[in-house]
DNA sequence: TTGTAGGCGTTATCAT
DNA sequence: ATGATAACGCCTACAA
């Protein structure tokens, strides 16, 4: 069994007051002492515990990072960004796969009330309700939302401006010619993300005067692969496509390719999300990249900000998503 | 602030004591007052604090998943894996990117000696120490190690049997022709991994009355890439080629095809993996698959068995790869 | 500057 | 079957 607070006291000669406030740079002990003691915390290779720690301190030094799904490497990155910025804080990082269940979420939210973690960060895609929502305004500043917009309750929030996706890559596809047939394959048709990426598309289009042929509900790469059958019937060429999964938009390139029709020459695509199915694939797809990692690392940062000074910001950051111009486009 | 045990008992009106004893299911208590105080928890929602509980008892419910690194899909797969066990089984997971930094690696092995989390996780690539070995023997079970082998003490494992996969690999090659020429691009040349597959593979090889061409330090896409121009020079066709890399495996397959030969007709290839990177690729890669989402829930499994337990199994459970066919071979 | 003592929320030991 | 009470390891008034 490790060395504790108390022996160290035993062994300094001194009371557990002194030690504590010797080992955590605290006021109210002579330079002397605080130099022996920390020779010997250091001797005996002391570490405090944790979990008396966040006890007596009410506070765990633990955050719970919140993922609607491990699925993708999308969740990596964030897991991973995330990851680095607490480590250097000193802070530990829970993870939870709600896989879009609720109660879970509700779980790490309750455990935030009771002081078991210091904080949430929660990422788009997992769901929340009323009642959570009632919890963030309790607790202030100690959760903080990336890539999920809530309206009811102002949160720190690091979010994505969806819809320039759409207008960037609706601006790409008609740089080289207004005569271009545009098509945009979205998910879910009720996704907040996915509509606003539609709004940015479709306004752009008008502005050049096409209305775009819409197709929603394009998740697999089967999907994308039969959405080229939709398209087939009445082909004009050019076309640019832009879809929001790249998955999907693999698939799309699969049938475009065994119709005989050539990418960028014939259909030009967009992608999003500069990941590895965009640079492996043949092309290598021109993506609307959205900056995750840096959302994901700021968001860490606001969250301990506020964790450690207490303060309220309620702060909303944009990010806005750049091109990233690669093959499937000319 | 959310209700404490000490709450509950003033509510109902008896002793903390009896209240912990109804809470926790433990003998002692009439079923009179058991169901009456489970009935106030339940009205007033109480939540046991894990901190507090942890300290008491000496076990956190919390584990360890130490990662060699946050890149790949595969540490995904296991994070995720490793999840849903524990999630099942009400224990949370903190995740520790060791960048392969082994200073990290001990910290989270010390966390175990002071009870302030309940076992540790370790994946392959994760770099160790003797000292933390001791720890290993000292704490018994504690540890269970997952594709990684650690030679100087008996510590749970999981292994995967990876000169199987070189010879799955190379009979795969030698399966139509025996006429065909045998390559393997292999990375680190020192890692124990990689050189059992190697093994694997020459021997099978020597088999055939072959001698493979090796190549080594072969890791990133360009890597592979190149690697093809040290073959160029004396092309055999048929030519079977095992990368252990699925992302150099595609650097090889841009400069087969650049080059004007044909996957499978002219160079078969297979690969190591079966992710995104090889359903992707095109051709569609045949390739050793390894079962490492069974052995990290298995891994988990064993871990929480033997905390639970307090018994010292040090099992070695071995994994054979498989071969999953696709287009890259004929 | 230093020490004493009570508390954080729970479990476990010993009486009753 | 119950109830006090002392741990668990640390922090923080308050006192000295």
């Amino acid at each position: 069994m490790a060395l504790t607070l108390k022996d160290l006291a035993r062994l300094a000669n001194v009371a557990e007051s002194t030690v504590s406030r010797a080992i955590n740079n605290k006021p109210g002990v002579s330079e002397e002492k605080r130099k022996e003691i920390l020779n010997l915390a250091d001797k005996y290779n002391y570490k405090p515990n944790r979990l008396a720690k966040g006890l007596a301190e009410k506070r765990t030094k633990i955050i719970a990072l919140l993922l609607p799904d491990l699925e993708n490497t999308l969740s990596l990155k964030v897991i991973s960004a995330v990851e680095e910025e607490l480590e250097e804080q000193g802070y530990q990082m829970l993870i939870c796969n709600t896989k879009k269940d609720i109660s879970k979420t509700e779980n790490y939210l309750k455990m935030l009330l009771e002081d078991q973690i210091d904080g949430v960060i929660i990422l788009g895609g997992t769901p929340t309700t009323g009642k959570m929502i009632q919890i963030g305004l309790d607790k202030g500043e100690r959760i903080v939302l990336v890539d999920k917009l809530l309206e009811e309750v102002v949160l720190t929030s690091h979010l994505i401006d969806h819809n320039k996706s759409g207008t960037i890559a609706a601006e790409r596809l008609f740089k080289n010619s207004n005569k271009i047939k545009p098509v945009i394959l979205i998910g879910e048709e009720n996704d907040y993300i996915e509509q606003e990426r539609l709004r940015g598309f479709v306004d752009v289009c008008k502005k050049h005067g096409h209305k775009p042929e819409i197709l929603t509900g394009i998740n697999t790469r089967q999907d994308g692969y039969e959405s080229f059958f939709q398209l087939v019937n009445n082909i004009d060429i050019p076309t640019g496509i832009f879809f929001t999964s790249n998955i999907a938009g693999i698939g799309l390139i699969e049938s475009v390719k065994t119709g005989g029709w050539l990418i960028p020459d014939d259909f030009e695509v967009i992608g999003c999300e500069d990941d590895i199915i965009s640079r492996i694939s043949n092309p290598k797809l021109t993506v609307i990249k959205n900056p995750l990692i840096r959302m994901a690392q700021n968001a860490a940062k606001s969250l301990i900000d506020s964790i450690r000074s207490k303060t309220v910001t309620g702060e909303v950051r944009i990010y806005e998503p750049e091109l990233v111009e690669n093959d499937s486009t000319k």
